[in-house]
DNA sequence: CGACTAGACGCAATAACTTTGCTTTAAGCT
DNA sequence: AGCTTAAAGCAAAGTTATTGCGTCTAGTCG
């Protein structure tokens, strides 16, 4: 039976903001369950019991941190709102925080839920973008053709190559997945 | 003073080794130091000065395992090397295995360089495919552009959405990578 | 409104893992 | 062959992870 309010809620509140704290403290790689609960008025048991380990426990927080706070930005067309777009995306993801926080997401993850979810969010982001430059009249790609042409070399470059990735990268993959031929469907999952 | 062969290199194999066989024995998520070091014959504080910790060791052990061990086929045209390439990646990538290695390759990975050297593989594979193009006098793309619209796609989807996968994505984003456009030199990082 | 039920937490003992100082081995060099 | 020193072994100390059991409380039913 779940529980979604009272007490395990405050726990699971105060947990997470212990870990936030700490993590600005002390660093991620510090971070231990142990420190954790104490921060956090909770016996480590609590913590072992729910979680069961401290990168289930990070990647739960890193999932709640990756999402998207805000809509989109309208802009007035398709390009701008997708470069902004992908330009905030990359800002985020790129920081060595960032980067911590995806390979928390992806780490902890036995059964793929949280990562699903981070690229759930960013699929969300883009059919704001895409559906609103169609009721524009504009001509809009696929938003798995966006996640293919733009975010998974965003991620490839960030998380196996992060040498020398600035946001006009970004900037680039936008405007060749926007601009050019496209018109038979592109490479669907 | 590096100690490239003799005993040190007795103990990596050994090491090694031990993480293999109990990988396929227990299961990854069993394994610990101690049962690690006692399988290779080795005490657990040889490897945690070594390596540091368990996730340091796997992330060794998958690159090594992640390195490809021939060079890719030539069936005489590009279209055919790269797809018959992108099939053989994706079969091992989206394994349950792969997967566990791509993720233990980021994972202990303070310094990027392990997924670095993942990138690396795959970079020197898909160049000596478009080198052989290129002297056939096909037209071929850019290494970074097959990086960007094959590998980068394969890998986003085999980590954050491994639902619904099948090897015939990899042929479609070779076939749009290979085929359209692409005259003006595509996006670089 | 009050008793009941079951999931979640606290506590404490136990077990397992990690770290560390010191000693011993053996690879590479002269 | 002898020397030097990185790396491994050993063992004690410290920390973290697991687990059984009693208690608390949110949600439910009478």
């Amino acid at each position: 039976m779940a529980r979604p309010g009272g007490r395990s809620a405050r726990v699971q509140a105060s947990v997470h903001a212990a870990v936030r704290e700490l993590t600005s403290e002390v660093g991620r790689d510090a971070l231990t369950v142990p420190m954790i609960a104490q921060r956090a008025g909770v016996t480590p048991s609590t913590i072992y019991r729910r979680w069961g380990d401290l990168q289930e426990l990070m990647s739960d927080v890193a999932v709640e941190r990756l999402r998207p706070d805000t809509a989109p930005k309208d802009l007035g067309d398709l390009v701008s709102d997708l470069t902004a777009w992908a330009e905030q995306f990359f800002d985020e993801m790129a920081s060595p925080a960032g980067r911590a926080y995806i390979r928390d997401a992806l780490l902890g993850d036995p059964d793929g839920s949280n990562a699903g979810q981070c690229s759930a969010y960013a699929a969300e982001q883009i059919d704001v973008i895409l559906t609103r430059a169609t009721e524009r009249g504009e001509n809009a790609p696929d938003t798995e053709a966006v996640i293919d042409h733009v975010v998974a070399p965003l991620m490839y470059r960030i998380l196996f190559r992060p040498d020398g990735l600035d946001a006009s990268y970004a900037r680039r993959l936008v405007a060749t997945a926007v601009a050019p031929s496209h018109k038979g469907p592109p490479p669907t999952a």
